[in-house]
DNA sequence: TTATAATTGTGATGTTTGTCACGTTCGATT
DNA sequence: AATCGAACGTGACAAACATCACAATTATAA
């Protein structure tokens, strides 16, 4: 399993195996079932996240009840609360596994560790943070722009294998429209 | 006005004065009058922007000739297209100067060599993307969560002053509404 | 297997928001 | 001073979308 981790370190930072050993006790590598919590709401957030295979959706609940898909993170994505990992406070958001899911874990602590003894893991995490917010910025320019039926398109053209591994409802939840006008969209 | 620099940098990491002498050449000062462009679409993003005063527009152009607000940039903010600015491609969005605007510029070259010379340089990037980062999140747990009026008070709440500065067409298309949707919302 | 829950589609209806149109005010430029 | 164009509000209407209700099908678990 290790392996995995090293090539996808290696995507963007080229590692020899001397360093790679010093870097890979930083990580816990972790088994979940699905529905699973590897983060629940109001509970203090040690981790992040790098998923190895399965599915996990990032999940706001509102005073409503109403649930909401700030994202879903598949094999290859980082995912946790970050506001509440980077600030060491408690969780606003869960995340939760849509199905078995394996993952590399790494606390805070070995996050800063890491990240103070290796530059190449600072430029690392400064890639993928860069990357991370530019994803971001696409995700709310396409709410600005584009219409539900648009979004719904867009959302079916960059991961097509998405509407075979979620519910309809989580769908619709992460476009920000409702399960009833996703079903319409897509007939 | 490097002093302004230095601050908005020891906001976040400690400094000594040797270090930030080393530090300042790799930026360098510029001023913008009203609606002049920092960045245009369809050139060559080679900086990033440091506000010092005044207030910037990230515009996205769509295909129907509609303006959408990607973002405003005011004092101690950072902008650009940074998709292009980290990849070193043709600018998707313009970035332009809604009131008279002063700025430190840093190049992509400036960037790359700061943050490969000074691990406090590349730390401070880094929690700077990391924060970008967050605040995408918010805005799109904003437009998931929160109906049109309620993000108008979302915006009116953080940013009273922008109501004063900005005209309503633009906060419109920064909440992702019409002009006439926003006034009615306002009486 | 059988019972129970989750998932999905679809009609009817109401709310929200966009679009088009018009008029007014205010500021900038000549 | 006169003119032009932004900026802003508002009415009338249309389109997009949410909500509620119900039925059918498909998983899931006891």
């Amino acid at each position: 399993m290790k392996e995995k981790l090293k090539a996808h370190i290696e995507n963007l930072i080229p590692l020899t195996d001397a360093e790679f050993s010093h870097i890979l006790p930083h990580f816990s590598f972790e088994n979940f079932n699905k529905s699973d919590f590897l983060i629940q709401e109001g509970e203090h957030v040690t981790n992040c996240y790098l998923v190895v295979s399965g599915l996990l959706k990032l999940v706001y609940d509102d005073k409503n009840g109403k649930q909401h898909i700030v994202s879903f993170a598949m094999e290859d994505w980082w995912e946790s609360d970050f506001s509440a990992y980077f600030s060491q406070t408690r969780a606003n958001m869960s995340l939760q596994c849509i199905e078995d899911t394996k993952v590399f874990s790494l606390s805070f602590e070995n996050y800063q560790n890491l990240s103070a003894e290796f530059p190449k893991m600072k430029q690392f995490f400064l890639e993928k943070s860069n990357s991370g917010h530019i994803a971001s910025q696409n995700r709310i320019l396409s709410f600005l722009t584009s219409s539900a039926k648009e979004r719904y398109n867009q959302l079916l053209n960059q991961y097509p294998l998405l509407f075979q591994r979620v519910p309809k409802t989580l769908l619709a939840s992460y476009l920000g429209l409702s399960r009833e006008t996703l079903s319409r969209l897509s007939s």
